[in-house]
DNA sequence: CGAAAACTTGACCCAACTCAACGAACGTGG
DNA sequence: CCACGTTCGTTGAGTTGGGTCAAGTTTTCG
């Protein structure tokens, strides 16, 4: 299993952004037992309606999100999730799921017992407090996430959600130099945003046009962090890193 | 301190609204040390930007909301809390606040210091994983209302608001009979939607008119309730109530 | 009883949506 | 390695849901 051991050592280093962790937290995170699975584009984690999933599935590699869908079909978006995070924390002690996850790229998981997870939060405090620090903080994401749908004009809003991306992507070490591939198709973007993959589109060359964005394929870079950030109305605040990041001003 | 553990007694109702909760865990909360404090409509229990308060607010009468700013003062209302909810909980673990709490109307309020609270869920699993279920509940239902606020038009967002506003009322059995009393100005209704008073206010006409709602000042009353949920597009799923409740179909 | 806050209503406007067509990129199988 | 279907991105033209502004009217409350 040593390579399982090597797996959720992605898990503690995320864990750590948010809270701290000594060595004995660490040493029995690395030991719980997981297995690795691979899945394809779209492939279902979990589903709205159903009980969550025996194994919790933390991310090794590739990208996943959160979603649910109204009665009418449309889909939000509710979250993105990077290499490193575990995707059924949100759901660790319900017993029905309110939403559906699925894999954004192809994706490389560890798959973790619940019942190990939760056994190890009853014996060390520390790793309890890991655990709930990170729900809490993903609970902080939605309620940004809901200010930026509810209250700001679509350039704002993706000029937000770049820059939320821009930095956890930063921060999780996934960024190739000098900018980041978004993982998501503009028709995905506006699913997040609640707005259509038309209007992503055009908001997309507006901040081109603005010289706040240079894209090439899914490849973004901003040559005017700063100046994105104002336009963004974005703050890192919500995001309660443990360490406040030089990541703040990358150079891209 | 009679009168406080009398007063600690809503908490525990409420709590056990999503998980369960044995004698001894009740009577350890009830336990707690409490103070009673009354404050006035719009004061702030919590301030974005500050550490969360030593005291934590319990709710015992009154109403109270979660609201976040965006930087051009516009206003997005994350949640709305019923007596017998904790209102610090989502910041119990975090050492900086990232919305404002404030109240609705005047209310009532138990203090239980912080730390008294983060004691207990260690010496207490039971206490710890209904704690642990409140917020998973309430990040539930952000996600919900983020899709509400994304992706429902204005008429079925508006009815889903009410759906839940009616049916936590219920649960909390704060209801008159025969309907309830909105604590809540149709502006701050449209701050909760992303929607604008004015807005609200013809919708609210609209729902009126096609006799899915009647009013009298605040007071709402649901003659359909059944077609108003069809039409809210509301599954009561993301609240996770642990005892599926004949609730559900209120007879108003 | 009077002032302030909340609610209504009308007229007009615009940000974002819809529909539709086309071009580019990409994966797949022959 | 190319042909080709499919998904994704781009663009234009026209529409609309919800916003803005502004002027009453009602309710609340000191």
């Amino acid at each position: 299993m040593t390579t399982d051991r090597d797996a959720l050592a992605a898990l503690v280093t995320n864990l750590k952004t948010h809270a701290p962790l000594d060595r004995d937290d660490c040493e029995a995170i690395t030991a719980l037992p997981a297995t690795r699975r691979t899945m394809e584009p779209l492939s279902y984690l979990v589903r709205e309606g159903e009980p969550p999933p025996t194994h919790c599935s933390v991310l090794l590699g590739g990208f996943a999100f959160r979603q649910k869908l109204s009665g009418e079909g449309t889909r939000q978006i509710l979250s993105v999730h990077l290499p490193g995070e575990a995707l059924d924390f949100q759901l660790l002690f319900l017993d029905c799921a309110d939403h559906n996850v699925q894999a954004l790229t192809r994706v490389e998981l560890a798959n973790v017992p619940r019942a190990a997870i939760r056994q190890l939060m009853e014996e060390r405090p520390g790793v309890a407090r890991a655990v709930i620090n990170k729900m809490l903080v993903e609970a902080s994401i939605s309620r940004e996430w809901l200010l930026n749908v509810g209250r700001r004009d679509a350039r704002t809003r993706l000029a937000h959600f770049l820059c939320e991306f821009a930095l956890r992507v930063d921060l999780q070490g996934v960024k190739g130099n000098g900018g980041y591939e978004l993982p998501m198709t503009q028709e995905q973007i506006g699913d997040a945003l609640g707005l259509t993959s038309v209007h992503v589109n055009r908001t997309l060359r507006v901040l081109e046009g603005e010289g706040l964005l240079r894209r090439s394929g899914r490849k973004v870079v901003f040559p005017q962090w700063q100046e994105l950030r104002r336009v963004a109305d974005f703050s890192a605040l919500y995001l309660h890193l443990a360490n406040p990041p030089l990541a703040l001003q990358p150079v891209y």
